[in-house]
DNA sequence: CGGATGATGTCACTTGGTGTCATGGAGCCT
DNA sequence: AGGCTCCATGACACCAAGTGACATCATCCG
């Protein structure tokens, strides 16, 4: 007989990604959250620094993803196609999850504060491409704003791709997209 | 005998900047923010929509001088170029406050919720830039994805221009930049 | 067999944020 | 002048997010 049920933080998860989307995240307290998991208010915040980030934990998983590709991107490519490349890996990930993709992204463009915790994952994931641009030897101002134009092509393909309209695949979007920012800047 | 001290929210402004930047945001209560003011922390939720809000209410200033800048860029401007001279506009207006604008940048650097806020007001920005760029009859990926470069450029900008060690303009690191993000992008 | 471990529960507390009603000087109308 | 309304602020009670401290108890390990 186990003491406890497993995976706590996978039922809290799922509890809140349920209740966020019945409800909406302000009409959700953090207590209903535990409860639905069979939980506790104050386990919920051993397992998630606060109420956000119970859907962001994944985050992580996509730095990794995105840096390595970085790293993996043939010798000779550019800053912007070593980019190009971590964004078609990520196109992948999100490929495959694309129900669980476009809930979550409902969730999210319905709350400002959950648009601000998207916002700083994002951020943090384009310094860690920078970073990873730097290790291949490109200097800062070139590493940096590589990586930031890169991550603004991936949300803004993202938005497009979710679009219940939309057909096409998040790679194809993304290439056009990339097309789209190098006509763009290239004057 | 007036009733209250005149600009109240002058005052919040005021002795929020000075008690964050003494004893950090985490450590200053939004009661010893209206005390200090001479105020109550209802007055305080009145003025500000959390305690956050207190150090951007000047963004929406910042998001008019660039949008009118963008409107008033020649009929011929590509549309980096129309970003390139709002750009240009805000970096005047963040010379002249030189000294409030790094002090407030040091307390956002220290803060991750702030950092959060600051790039939602970014976020927000850039597309109210797209929007501009929109109305001079660019399409839609192109125009956001020349507004969140170039935001991204400004960001990059401030961020070197504020270092304690940089001797040079604001606008001047703003053209490196954008010319950096050009080679970056043009393969 | 017994003690250490570690995930969870319980409880009390601080702080951000809000709804509601009271207060009283300023300004306006007659 | 007298009185009336307006409206920025105060007072108070309340909820929900987070946190610290300590208790519990199945499992694991020697």
């Amino acid at each position: 007989m186990t003491r406890w049920q497993p995976d706590a933080q996978g039922r809290l998860q799922q509890a809140a990604l349920t209740l966020f989307d019945e409800r909406g995240f302000d009409n959700t307290t953090v207590a209903d959250i535990a409860a639905q998991a069979g939980l506790t208010k104050r386990t919920f915040f051993r397992h998630f620094a606060d109420k956000r980030e119970v859907l962001f934990s994944g985050s992580a998983q996509l730095v990794e993803l995105f840096v390595s590709a970085v790293a993996a991107a043939p010798k000779s490519a550019a800053p912007l196609d070593a980019v190009a490349a971590a964004l078609s890996a990520g196109s992948e990930m999100f490929e495959e999850r694309r129900e669980f993709a476009s809930r979550r992204q409902r969730i999210i463009v319905a709350n400002p504060e959950l648009q601000e915790r998207e916002l700083i994952k994002l951020s943090s994931l384009a310094a860690a491409v920078a970073t990873a641009l730097h290790d291949r030897g490109f200097e800062d101002p070139a590493a940096i704003l590589a990586a930031e134009a890169g991550i603004a092509v991936f949300r803004v393909s993202f938005e497009r791709w979710v679009d219940p309209t939309n057909r096409r695949t998040l790679d194809e979007i993304i290439h056009e997209s990339l097309a789209e920012l190098r006509a763009v800047t290239s004057t």
